[in-house]
DNA sequence: GACCGAAGGG
DNA sequence: CCCTTCGGTC
């Protein structure tokens, strides 16, 4: 079983180079971040013609998300419960092939000092909250998307420096990322592939970052234990980093 | 000697499109408007690898002007007169082969209540004392652009509409359009091809202009009489305004 | 309807 | 840098 988690910086961007990508590639499962398209203009059909079933939780110009799948998709949950009309929608579950997948966009902190800092805190702890209630009812569960946070220092090309500023590296985050690990997760790449070098997800598209190669890792699998057993490896794409147009993150494979 | 006039609507934007159908059709000179790039942007390096030799005079965002032709420029002219340097840049002129170049991108004029329809009109005046000099110092000339008028009822698909909003039809402004007439020029098109059903140069991108055939001949070849002798047809093609990604004009070639 | 600049987000 | 929305032009 292929599993991606790919934010795309604007479906409606980045549709063709998705869905060829996607149609080369023939994965059985999808979560995407960053969809930035409303549910009403969500591209179903085309992901239709690639034979995907596809859930979409969207808003206008910003966040969504979406998980595909070939095979049905039970149990959808959209958002938190605590969720209103106007909230960012960054969340999104559902179960295919009795394998709970949970697709996320993490809120990006910006600074300590910055009001998205706090919210993400607290977002990540409502997450925490939710996922234990999923790992309880699932034994298979794969967590997946775009954390924001490089849980360890290899993950990121200058750790002190992004430290001055809290971008996905500070004590707070990173507490948060285990905390999420210790419901009984594990960071399927770190596990797997624990001497990868420069082992990145991401580069920001300022300042020649993917030239000089100054990126983060991530995005990141968190899978169950009996997940785990299963999982042979997780496979970074980052040649698409350099393809014509691309998003400022690249997909990453889990496969079972 | 082939001779083209097109509005691109930016060039920035049609660059590919413009440079691709260039290429494949090969014309001596051609006249571009709504280059709407600045002259440090201008892509003068394209231009000269299909062998062209390349005048402009554009500025940010709106307007601007361009002649390109394969033999070398002579006596370059850029705006009128009395421009200054934040004046809308609509005006070129370059000899080539002996023939006098005009270019032009005559102002819209909006509705009879605006202050554009008299921007337009007494920059149509200008335009005529300047044409006056041009005729009385080069016996072969060639003025061509986006006039903005179109000079007969059959040169747009509801002139009386039209006329009830100014646009583009009214007694003004083909007076104005006369006016250059009768300076020795003749609009070379309605010469050649008088009895030419719908000879639209410009469709609007609203309204399913173009599908409904609702267009305009605003796009004109105004000859002196040594270069009418000379002159074998004026194609419009106007197949163009299909293509993907169009410009709402299309190019219009005189053959000499 | 398809351009443009400007301003906010990442 | 590349994405978004918005108001302006034609």
């Amino acid at each position: 079983m292929k599993i991606v988690t790919w934010n795309v910086n604007s479906l409606r961007i980045r549709e063709d180079l998705a869905l060829n990508w996607l149609e080369a590639e023939d994965p059985d499962v999808v979560c995407l971040q960053e969809t930035k398209v409303t549910d009403q203009e969500f591209p179903e059909d085309a992901f239709g013609d690639l034979d995907y079933d596809v859930s979409f939780y969207g808003q206008p110009a910003y966040n969504g998300v979406a998980i595909a799948s070939h095979e049905a998709q039970q149990d959808v949950t959209r958002g938190f419960p605590s969720d209103g009309e106007d909230s960012e929608r960054r969340f999104l579950a559902a179960t295919v092939e009795g394998i709970r997948f949970v697709d996320l966009y993490v809120p990006n902190g910006q600074t300590y000092a910055s009001d998205k800092y706090t919210y993400k805190l607290a977002w990540l702890d409502e997450l925490a909250g939710l996922l234990e209630k999923e790992i309880a009812a699932h034994e298979d569960v794969v967590v997946c998307g775009d954390f924001n946070i490089a849980p360890r220092d290899v993950d990121a090309h200058d750790p002190h420096l992004l430290d001055e500023k809290s971008l996905f590296v500070s004590t707070e985050e990173r507490a948060a990322f285990q905390r999420l690990l210790d419901l009984g997760l594990t960071d399927a790449f770190a596990h797997l592939h624990g001497d990868h070098d420069k082992p990145y997800t991401w580069w920001d598209y300022r300042g020649g970052s993917w030239e000089r190669n100054r990126g983060l890792r991530i995005d990141h699998f968190l899978v169950s234990e009996s997940v785990l057993a299963r999982a042979k490896s997780v496979t970074i794409h980052r040649a698409m980093r350099g393809e014509e147009g691309p998003s400022d993150h690249v997909p990453v494979v889990l496969e079972l």
